[in-house]
DNA sequence: AATAACTTGCACATCACTGTGCAAGTTATT
DNA sequence: AATAACTTGCACAGTGATGTGCAAGTTATT
């Protein structure tokens, strides 16, 4: 007797359920707020059809929570410089790319139903950030005038604003975010200016992955382009 | 014909007025979603006479905004340094003291539908730190290396983290808040402490005010304390 | 003490959103 | 070509919030 194999998911429905990860990652960056129905619009699928790959808005959003928490952990272990001031720089500018990704992570993360969650998924990459700066402390290369924990939640910070808050097609937008890290760990203007000369490397165009990861919003329309409540174009089936 | 002079307004409901606009300041502050019920229940009112007050709510946000930045503003003008440090240092310390205030309009603001609002009611403190910013550059006390609008934007949200993401009880809180702006601005570490050092005043008690300010929360339980439905204390009838 | 001002509680209509069931249609896969 | 997988649209129930009308009560002011 051949037990039916329990036949695998079919390839458009993998499809829409990555879209639909990509459009609510775009359309949460852009709104926290964003109703189902217009992630599922925006990702081409009808606000029904989304149910049927999320079981509801909190596994939708812990889904995008943790691969975006993986991403980042990913950076952060990948960043193995000993010199705090280069790490930190280059931890930066690694994650200016994921910058949608840090968008939603932020706009997660200060909400309170998900802080434990988010708490939890970043806590590697929260790690990571603390670890260098006690290590720029030690050796006096950062600032000791602030306590690491605090020292980390104003980096973190500044970071986010740097990454999401900037027009991101500027060309000096990396370098932009990297700069006001550093600014915040404690280096004046030039000695910021004057490390990137130092490591060209830490701007470089990162040809220096394994993957490439598909990026953010393959899906249709940006966000929420006035959405009614037809799908846009972009669905599969 | 002795035409009846409308008598003016009864004292407790002025009172109560005031109690609403310091709950919600308080209230959003906390959680920028706040209930209308959350915010009348936290000044010791029922939701029904909230609306005795205010229209709707936006005509209540539209106050504390108004208000907030009046304060923002007279601040900024308030400030008169000829040296760029010293102004952005001084302008800081002083918003730190409103801190509640500060919260709230960078909730407000970043509400799409209360931008433009907020964006012309903030616009003299804006102006303020562009022309601090704009003279710094000039004179090579702050960074060039970021245009001076962009530099404006970080500098505004540097200063929003270190004022209301940091624990404000800490003795600590306004010197780093200081700090954090000049960091944003180009200064090292070194450098502001010891501008801070050659300036105490800046970080002073501030006992150079003409009248006492009526603080933010004068009412009764912090924010939504489990809010239920029925008024906390501190209702005046 | 009389009056107007204020507050309360309740009922009600409205809105936007979430999550589910189901029948009917479309499409990938075997 | 048959089948299972997937999507759609609609209906429906539920939740939580906003804003209003109104009668009854309480309180400041004259």
């Amino acid at each position: 007797m051949t037990t039916s194999a329990p036949r695998r998911p079919r390839q458009d429905a993998v499809d829409n359920r990555a879209g639909i990860l990509s459009a609510a990652t775009a359309a949460i960056a852009h709104d926290p707020q964003a109703s189902i129905n217009t992630i599922a619009r925006s990702a081409g699928l009808s606000r029904r059809a989304l149910y049927g790959h999320f079981a509801d808005r909190n596994a939708l959003l812990a889904e995008i929570i943790d691969t975006g928490a993986e991403r980042f952990n990913r950076i952060a272990s990948d960043v193995t410089d000993t010199d705090a001031q280069v790490a930190l720089a280059r931890l930066t500018s690694l994650l200016w790319q994921q910058a949608a990704h840090v968008q939603v992570a932020a706009s997660i993360a200060l909400d309170d139903a998900h802080l434990e969650a988010t708490g939890k998924a970043l806590a590697p990459l929260r790690h990571a950030v603390a670890a260098i700066l006690q290590r720029g402390q030690n050796d006096g290369t950062l600032r000791t005038d602030v306590d690491v924990t605090t020292l980390a939640r104003l980096v973190e910070e500044a970071a986010r604003a740097a990454i999401t808050r900037v027009d991101a097609t500027l060309p000096e937008a990396r370098s932009l975010a990297v700069r006001t890290t550093l600014s915040m760990a404690g280096l004046s203007w030039r000695e910021t200016v004057a490390l990137l000369a130092e490591h060209p490397d830490i701007l470089g165009d990162s040809a220096a992955g394994d993957a490439a990861p598909a990026d953010v919003a393959p899906a249709a329309g940006g966000a929420a382009p006035a959405a009614g409540d037809t799908p846009a174009a972009g669905a599969k089936r």
